[in-house]
DNA sequence: TCCATGATTCGACTACTATCGAACTATTGG
DNA sequence: CCAATAGTTCGATAGTAGTCGAATCATGGA
């Protein structure tokens, strides 16, 4: 990841409602939900939330597919992935062992 | 870290200025930069990285020391840190599984 | 085909963000 | 104290982002 791709991803993300919206979605993996729905739990008119579902999925951290008449949003995990990647190449980029409580936290 | 918290270190690093500005600063530790060098390096008018550099600080991803006339910047790795948590939360909070690459990958 | 449902697009409005010239503040050497 | 240097703050402007009512598009059942 670049640069310039990763401000957009961490734009889609600078948003206290889309951040909601991809932290909904990543808990519904691996089923997703459909836009409706996302509307619904967070409380947003769908027409707001429509186009902050564009967003996201211009960043590529949502993927869709039409499933009937709703169209069912997933949290693309691989993104996120490649963006803390990126952010973590800065800061080990420095100081290698800056990183190091990073991944023993990151044990989940 | 909190989702509003998140946010406004999200948005601080979503900018291109900025984040070029971070992963200088990280370039640059345990020595920290100086105000005028890192709008000279990044060839930015001085008033306007004042104002990058506010942002950045008031996300807790900068600290500032006075050093005679200079004003030097350090990148407050913590506070990446921190933001990576939390998303890697995010990501390992629905799949478990999903977190082992970035682990792996982590290991500079 | 017609209607109901689910979702997006349009249009208008408000609010925020980035930028930069100019003015201002702080520090230090002479 | 004065001039020079380093940064920040102010003010204006242009562009961008978020919100939401209304209109439109797409799908599927009667």
């Amino acid at each position: 990841m670049e640069s310039l791709i990763a401000t957009e991803a961490l734009g889609a993300l600078a948003q206290i409602t889309r951040l909601e919206v991809f932290r909904l979605l990543v808990r519904h993996e691996p089923n997703g939900l459909a836009a409706g729905e996302i509307a619904r739990q967070l409380d947003v008119p769908a027409n707001t939330m429509s186009t902050h579902l564009a967003t996201l999925s211009r960043a590529g951290l949502l993927t869709s597919e039409r499933h009937s008449r709703s169209i069912v949003y997933h949290a693309n995990v691989a993104t996120l992935r490649e963006l803390m990647l990126f952010l973590a190449r800065d800061c080990c980029g420095g100081n290698e062992e800056l990183c190091a409580p990073l991944v023993a936290q990151l044990s989940c």
